[in-house]
DNA sequence: ACCTGAACACCGTTCAAGT
DNA sequence: ACCTGAACACCGTTCAAGT
């Protein structure tokens, strides 16, 4: 039978961008290379010649996920505001996109370290020393992952709080501030940028 | 030809424990009910008897987890010893199940509410005030769930630190005490116990 | 060079059939 | 009642064959 090959003009940024689409519709989970490879219009096959696996592909897609996230810090702009704002598109982003979130801390090479980076970059910056830097980096780095993880909506439902967004962001301040237990003017001192 | 069934004497809990043990040795992704069954001595149909399915199997493998976990606060005990105490015994539990920790978190009707409710619980027990209860209580919570979820060595390894566990320790304390912020007398104050 | 589609070795799940 | 083992509908991955 005659049958002519199209030139599909297939890349490896095109599978990604269809496979975030279908995690989106679907979740990790149910996302297979066969289903994936129908919507891009191409057998099964092609899509293995610009991904040499569904891991691959799947650590592929937690980078990109990080990347659109990612929005660099102006000048002008203050370090602890702009750690929370990225804190919260990634958190959006990852809910859009059930079961990457899981995905993306197992393999923790993908996001965490930038993160934890950016972390421990803004709060030197706002004039903390080493050692606070670490140990406030640590939590705060560990409370994104669990608050970004968890599904938080359903764990703060359980405890009573209706608006999940907010209350994740309230806990981000609360670590900057070092803690409710501190008195105001000691966490305005601390928090007030020195620039 | 003449073949004699055996009497196994299957159970649910067996089940769990083998699903348990075999986790313990090639992690859940590799888990198959096939292997399972044949660990078990036993064909694939006599576990579906047992278990409805593999996602129910690994819910009560999350749960005996926790289970195992669990020790009852003795009265005369530190509530935050013991709410330290108890998340280091969930976080060597699930380091040594990989791949449950992700699958623990993600179905979060699991651990996460008994934990957030015994770090409430604790908490309010020293002395804090609603207010402050329901917001360290969230961040603890994240912040164990981060730091149970993530590969927490790597990440660590990469910001320096070289005993994983300890670390992640002393940032419980770090929630607990308000953070590092906080003066000296401050944190004691709050954190000494009332009785 | 790029793509197809059949094939392989596995899955999870079901269910008639055995004792 | 409890268990077996074959069958079904899917996987991820590979690779000869086509253009």
């Amino acid at each position: 039978v005659a049958k002519q090959t199209i030139r599909v003009g297939l890349s490896r940024d095109a599978i990604i961008d269809a496979a975030l689409e279908l995690i989106g519709e679907v979740g990790v989970d149910k996302l297979s290379m066969r289903q994936l490879s129908a919507r891009l219009g191409v057998s099964l096959g092609a899509t293995y010649r610009y991904v040499p696996t569904k891991e691959a592909l799947l650590a592929l897609c937690g980078r990109a996920l990080y990347d659109r996230s990612y929005r660099p810090r102006n000048l002008d702009e203050d370090p602890l505001d702009w750690v929370r704002e990225e804190v919260m598109n990634l958190y959006d982003l990852l809910r859009e996109h059930p079961g990457m979130a899981g995905y993306v801390i197992q393999h923790n090479d993908l996001v965490s370290p930038e993160l934890a980076m950016a972390v421990a970059e803004s709060l030197s910056s706002v004039g903390l020393n080493p050692s606070s830097v670490r140990k406030t980096g640590l939590v705060l780095t560990f409370y994104i992952a669990g608050a970004v993880l968890t599904d938080s909506g359903t764990v703060l439902a359980a405890m009573g709080v209706n608006d999940p967004r907010a209350m994740v962001s309230a806990g981000i301040d609360f670590i900057l501030r070092g803690g409710q237990l501190v008195p105001d003017q000691v966490s305005k001192r601390a928090i007030k940028r020195t620039g």
